[in-house]
DNA sequence: TTAATATATGCAAATATGTGCATATATGCA
DNA sequence: TGCATATATGCACATATTTGCATATATTAA
């Protein structure tokens, strides 16, 4: 699919509207939205996935865990530009 | 479904970016994509209508014509700012 | 090594989306 | 009025998406 179709396609889903909100301030251990959003831990890896793959979100690892974050400070401000708007107390806090 | 998610949803679409493009400096009549985009004249017809329900495109009547539009200049503005460009030689002009 | 925690993948089911054909409606023109 | 043009809707079908359960993999801790 055209990259930016896939970009903005992986936008249009409220779950992952979320997932961003919550990413736009800080980076975030995958298991920390497990107690923000009331979906199986299986559908969120799934959306974690879908955002990397738009180009929106990187990751790295870090013992067990995977921080997600957003791409780059671009993508960040573009997102921002868009309307998306942060949510800074999200879930659990694990480290 | 979150109005958000709708507007994006909306984006994430070649066709539909693609309308988008061909809007972005002027206004067309409906009629005018029917020899840009190869696709049946009742597909572009839904395509316009999300595009409306989603914000994002407004129309007025003129005769038997409907003239589809970008909704406002805020909306224009956005659209640019996410990278989506204009494409100033469509279809036919009819008008 | 074994158990626990973190994350991802295979599969199936439900729902949503994109598409075109046939057709309906609306408007303008002869 | 009758015909052509412009646009939209009903329907059916193919494909895509979202979701959770069961399970697999990876890593850390005991």
């Amino acid at each position: 699919m055209d990259d930016k179709a896939k970009f903005f396609r992986a936008l249009g889903d409220e779950t992952r509207l979320r997932i961003i909100g919550y990413l736009l301030n800080e980076k975030r251990c995958a298991c920390e939205f497990n107690s923000g959003i009331n979906k199986d831990q299986t559908t969120i890896s799934r959306h974690l996935k879908t955002l990397v793959e738009a180009g929106i979100l990187k990751y790295e690892k870090e013992g067990r865990n995977i921080i997600y974050s957003i791409r780059d400070d671009e993508t960040k401000h573009l997102l921002e530009n868009m309307g998306i708007e942060s949510v800074d107390q999200c879930c659990d806090r694990r480290f």
